[in-house]
DNA sequence: GGGTGTCGGATTTTT
DNA sequence: TCCGACACCC
């Protein structure tokens, strides 16, 4: 309604991509023009740089380092600032280094990006007034999950200089029992400080819930009362449905991840595999999974996890582009001197370093020539060589070049693929160069896309057109940018994901993992109360993201560091209204017994006690160190849930005969259950063997793209 | 300067 | 268990 009939488009993004179109549409109001931004990565490698040879370096680690100058650049604007004071002059002295580094080398951090554009708004010079010329109306989503600078900046936004309201409507939508990004610096507090700061200010409580059936809402409920900091709120929905919740006690990780595989094969039909959500608080907890869906050939897609732009191959690339666009890039340059290595190692970088040190104001190219030329610096003859290959590179290319051919000219003249095959073994520069492929293709779509994109940036009216060439503009956007797109949206594959990437999502099934102490609540949460508390959030966000079933999982027994360690059932699980939830142990159940169960649940029809009860495990389904599960597809039957007839509950459901899991007979040197690897296909399992000859054999396996058969030659035992 | 071997930390969560 | 950092040697 707002929008009316106007044909500007409102902008859409976060925080942290609105700000970087503010910075970039005024760079001259910025201390540099042009500038890089500083991914995590490149912070850790900064910090460490600094830490060198001070006492910090045996104190911290540069992770606890960076966690503490991004909260103390977020608290800058606390009301109340948190001291800790064991450590502030030490940060304090690393904070005034690091700052000075970025600010030589031109380069923002992700902070930076909120804090510059606060700047701007700050110093009197009718950025705000023409700011809110422009922009009349803003909304802003998941403000429990903001942080002080971007209230901050949102006050900036809408108030003018006398601190007096002054757009049309601003509005925030939020939810304190969802807030799960305290540990970056969100605030649950701007949530009661935008009423204050915006009075007067009308509050609209929304506690109908039209995605998840009651009895998940319940469940989710029963759970966040157990939250002390929070104001009472309870969900409810007209949606019905009994038996939706099932908790199962598995007997490791790998008989869970065997479980949900197992599950997704027992979906109705009118659930498909994208509706279902695999949720866990931890990325490395998705390998035991992902092996678990490869090997029953499901296909699946992980959101989230390594970024795409964080892969070296990528950093190295992207690197020779941004030293193009901000040639004072210090870090950028160190990164691709010698690489590929051109002779170019420790004892010229220190001379380099300690040389840029005392000529601060020069870019990369000009130091170069002055190392060269000057008598002074004794650059060894050999050092020389490799630093005028080094500048050759770039002979010919500025700013005004299409990117795509930037990216060709710079990988042919590096012959950085040959170095890829150099340096790395087979699976794994196919891999990388199937990478650098990908970001080619990613260069030469936005270079054609980037017409259309810049009539639409004209379009919001509000932003003036930036002057940024194609290469800046494509350089600023990756390092924002969420995630690969793969494009292969057509394929029906079940979404994989930790429970922070899972806020906001929705899924008919949603399955959570690894309920168990030390996981979640994760073990680095036990300290304090605020921090359990924001656990417990994390696993409502997650209950919350179910429509139809909830599946919650947790091992007696999980492998962790390569070690099995023994697990306790998290704490959460018994904060759950028991009435609301089946529970089993399938420690001793055979993958058919599972089935069954899960057959039954799904299909909403009672749950045989019998599967249900615990009971003690016989002998032969005893968990042993190398127990191997059986494919189960050939040994049962699968039925579905809407064309069996309905079962008295009294007896089990389950006809087939169970199978204890015996060895494989070994055929030749290929066996069934064996892991191999292939040059193309990864690692696979195999299923089936047929020898063709003395020493040949078909070999059936499963990779992450699917089945193949392959003759024996082509594999490699894993 | 670059290759090889040893040791110790890693697994929160993300813009 | 696996990977990166660092030390040592050629």
């Amino acid at each position: 309604k707002f929008l009316g009939t106007t044909n500007r488009l409102p902008f859409v993004g976060t925080f942290h991509a609105y700000c970087l179109l503010l910075l970039r549409s005024n760079p001259h109001l910025l201390p540099f023009a042009a500038f890089s931004i500083l991914d995590a990565d490149d912070q850790l490698s900064l910090v460490k740089k600094i830490v060198k040879n001070t006492t910090a370096e045996k104190q911290l680690t540069p992770s606890q380092i960076m966690y503490q100058l991004s909260s103390l650049k977020n608290s800058l604007y606390d009301t109340e600032p948190k001291i800790d004071t064991r450590n502030t002059l030490l940060i304090q002295e690393i904070y005034q280094k690091y700052e000075a580094e970025k600010a030589a080398s031109h380069l923002f951090d992700f902070d930076d990006l909120i804090l510059q554009v606060l700047l701007l708004f700050e110093k009197d010079n009718g950025f705000q007034e023409s700011f809110q010329r422009k922009v009349r109306h803003i909304l802003v989503d998941e403000y429990q999950d903001t942080s002080t600078v971007q209230h901050t900046l949102l006050k900036k936004m809408a108030l003018n200089k006398e601190g007096k309201y002054i757009l049309d409507s601003v509005c925030a939508v939020g939810d304190e029992d969802q807030s799960i990004y305290s540990w970056r610096g969100a605030n649950v507090t701007n949530m009661l400080r935008f009423c204050k700061d915006f009075a007067p200010v009308r509050t609209i409580k929304l506690e109908q819930n039209y995605r998840s059936v009651e009895s998940i809402l319940q469940a989710a409920n029963s759970l966040i009362t157990n939250n002390k900091l929070r104001n009472p709120k309870t969900l409810w929905s007209t949606r019905n449905g009994n038996n939706r919740i099932l908790n199962l006690t598995c007997r490791s990780g790998e008989q869970e991840a065997e479980t949900i595989a197992l599950l997704l094969k027992t979906l109705p039909s009118s659930i498909a595999k994208k509706d279902v959500a695999i949720l866990y608080r931890t990325h490395f907890q998705s390998r035991s999974i992902e092996e678990a869906l490869i090997y029953h050939a499901i296909p699946y897609k992980i959101i989230g996890g390594i970024r795409f732009y964080e892969r070296k191959e990528i950093k190295d690339l992207l690197a020779y582009l941004r030293l193009l666009v901000n040639p004072h890039d210090k870090i950028s340059f160190l990164r691709v001197m010698n690489t590929p290595t051109r002779g170019l190692g420790k004892k010229i970088e220190s001379q380099i370093i300690e040389c840029w040190h005392f000529n601060p104001l020069l870019d990369f190219k000009q130091l170069l020539h002055f190392l060269l030329t000057d008598e002074a610096s004794d650059v060894a003859t050999a050092h020389k060589t490799g630093l005028y290959k080094f500048l050759e590179l770039f002979e010919g290319i500025d700013l005004t070049t299409k990117p795509s051919d930037i990216i060709s000219t710079l990988l042919e003249r590096t012959d950085y693929l040959n170095y890829l095959r150099e340096t790395c073994d087979g699976t794994e520069a196919h891999a990388k160069l199937e990478n650098i492929r990908e970001l080619i293709r990613a260069i030469h779509t936005f270079e054609t896309n980037m017409l259309t994109s810049r009539a639409a940036l004209e379009l919001m009216g509000e932003i003036p057109l930036t002057q940024d060439s194609l290469l800046e503009s494509f350089l600023h956007e990756v390092t924002l940018m969420q995630e690969k797109n793969t494009g292969e949206e057509t394929q029906d594959q079940v979404n994989m994901m930790t429970l922070h990437a899972a806020k906001g999502l929705e899924f008919s099934v949603v399955v959570i993992t690894g309920l168990e102490e030390g996981l979640l609540p994760s073990t680095k949460s036990l300290n304090t109360n605020d921090e359990l508390e924001e656990e417990r959030r994390l696993l409502y966000v997650g209950i919350t993201r179910a429509r139809d079933y909830l599946l919650l999982t947790h091992a007696h027994s999980r492998n962790t560091y390569g070690q099995f360690l023994d697990q306790a059932k998290s704490r959460f699980m018994a904060e759950i209204d028991q009435k609301l939830f089946h529970q089993a142990d399938i420690d001793a159940r055979h993958p058919g017994m599972v089935r069954d169960l899960l057959n039954n649940w799904l299909g909403n029809k009672p749950i045989p006690s019998t599967l249900i009860t615990a009971r003690t495990a016989p002998k032969s389904y005893l968990p042993t160190k190398n127990y191997q599960q059986k494919p189960t597809d050939t040994t049962y039957s699968r039925t579905k849930p809407s064309s069996t007839p309905t079962i008295p509950s009294s007896r089990p459901i389950y006809t087939s005969t169970p199978t204890p899991s015996a060895d494989p007979q070994p055929i030749g040197p290929w066996n069934k259950n064996q892991k191999v690897t292939h040059k193309k296909f990864g690692m696979g399992i195999i299923t089936e063997v047929e020898k063709i000859g003395d020493n040949e054999f078909y070999v059936t396996a499963i990779f992450k793209l699917g089945k193949k058969k392959i003759l024996s030659n082509f594999l490699e035992q894993a």
